[in-house]
DNA sequence: ACCTGAACACCGTTCAAGT
DNA sequence: ACCTGAACACCGTTCAAGT
């Protein structure tokens, strides 16, 4: 007996569940950031009381765990092609893509304290693709402490140059001599991308680059360290 | 004529100020945790409604740019001696101590978007012992973006293994085999731990081994980047 | 000059009451 | 079974009023 009562579409809105919940929180931060999603403002979302929200999830706390591991979940699944380097390398260029869909996610993700299953079950797969390329379990474990949030595809970024460059040429030129007196070594930095920026509009660093240049030389240092390891014995 | 009016000992309480301001946050955060430095609490913890803390501070963020701006204080000045390695070396673990002295301070830190002039200094004269020893504007660049948070003495934690192992050894064998199932990679390193654990009380990772592992092999790779740039001259 | 009371516009969360 | 109104205990901040 598979007849079902239809409700004669009286249903105008979708009904109310964790998962919608869950994808309102991250529609809305990925629109107006991860300090407009409250309670109340996710129900207003929906079309419902902040306080029907707590029929779905436990809490805050609950749905934050719960838009970290739909994020999480779009970073592509571990490939088996090429040497543990190109592996981990693309994967976790992959959870990058991820975070720069979602630019809000990595402040989320390391405000979280007990990594959740899924978490879990992403760093494990990583770690054994380093497993099979011929780590050892120590150099392992070291490998995620050395690659710490970048593992997730995100680094702690300390400066943000973002509204550095929304000046006139000649304020610029100004600001630039007053700092290069008081930070003269940053300051060679700023002028330096100054000079490269004919190409890149805005200016700013590449963050692509720099976050390439890093991962890369940390998977470099690795993989020397492994091929100690092994006592050199193939080459 | 140094003599003063002397208010007759009628200074119950040390006036405010935001020099005292700040302290009280510092040690409040260090009692009772960051969250629990709100302007209310923080007007309590001096014997003051909270409204008269904006007489001397501008606002809350105030207040943090405030408390991070001494605590970059306490990281010793810059050496000159030794190479850029040891020189640069050095000063990082001296911010992580004041890191570790300060354990709420990295996210505090890392929440505030723009760089005070306190900071700027601190990162420039590191950037300048970088140049001192050879770097190129670009390499020091580079440096500072590998480097990421760990100039400041800390890195970004993604496990947080605090209260891991505060269970009965049956359990905690329980838990264990549950855990090799489901994150054999992962459970490979918790168990190897384990066996190094005659000599650590408490177990978890040896956070001090982690951070120097990770930060030499990022200013070993710089060492040997700054050497081939110099295109091998004096070896 | 500095401190305060009252008020405003927000939070997360609970719980009895509605349908 | 799900949603709601009212309430509680918090936030940061402003501003007119006090001394």
């Amino acid at each position: 007996m598979t007849t079902r009562s239809e409700p004669a579409t009286t249903e105008r809105r979708a009904p109310l569940t964790r998962d919608r919940v869950l994808r309102a929180a991250i529609d809305l931060a990925d629109r107006e950031g991860i300090e407009a999603v409250s309670m109340r403002r996710l129900g207003q979302e929906l079309g419902v009381e902040a306080m029907s929200l707590y029929n779905h999830v436990a809490n805050k706390e609950d749905v934050l765990d719960g838009v970290v591991d739909l994020i999480v979940g779009e970073i592509d699944p571990a490939s088996v092609e090429g040497d543990w380097k190109a592996a981990v390398r693309g994967r976790i260029l992959s959870a990058r893509r991820a975070m720069l869909r979602h630019p809000w996610a990595s402040t989320v993700i390391t405000s979280r304290i007990q990594p959740s299953p899924v978490m879990m079950k992403y760093m494990d797969s990583v770690g054994g693709m380093m497993l099979a390329g011929g780590f050892s379990v120590d150099l392992m474990h070291h490998a995620f402490h050395t690659l710490g949030s970048r593992v997730l595809g995100f680094s702690q970024e300390l400066f943000d140059d973002s509204s550095e460059m929304d000046q006139s040429p000649e304020m610029q030129a100004l600001l630039l001599s007053q700092m290069r007196a008081e930070y003269p070594s940053i300051t060679a930095i700023v002028e330096q991308i100054s000079h490269d920026d004919a190409t890149v509009v805005g200016s700013g660093c590449d963050d692509q680059f720099e976050f390439e240049f890093a991962l890369d030389l940390t998977l470099d240092g690795l993989e020397r360290l492994r091929l100690g390891e092994t006592s050199a014995a193939t080459t």
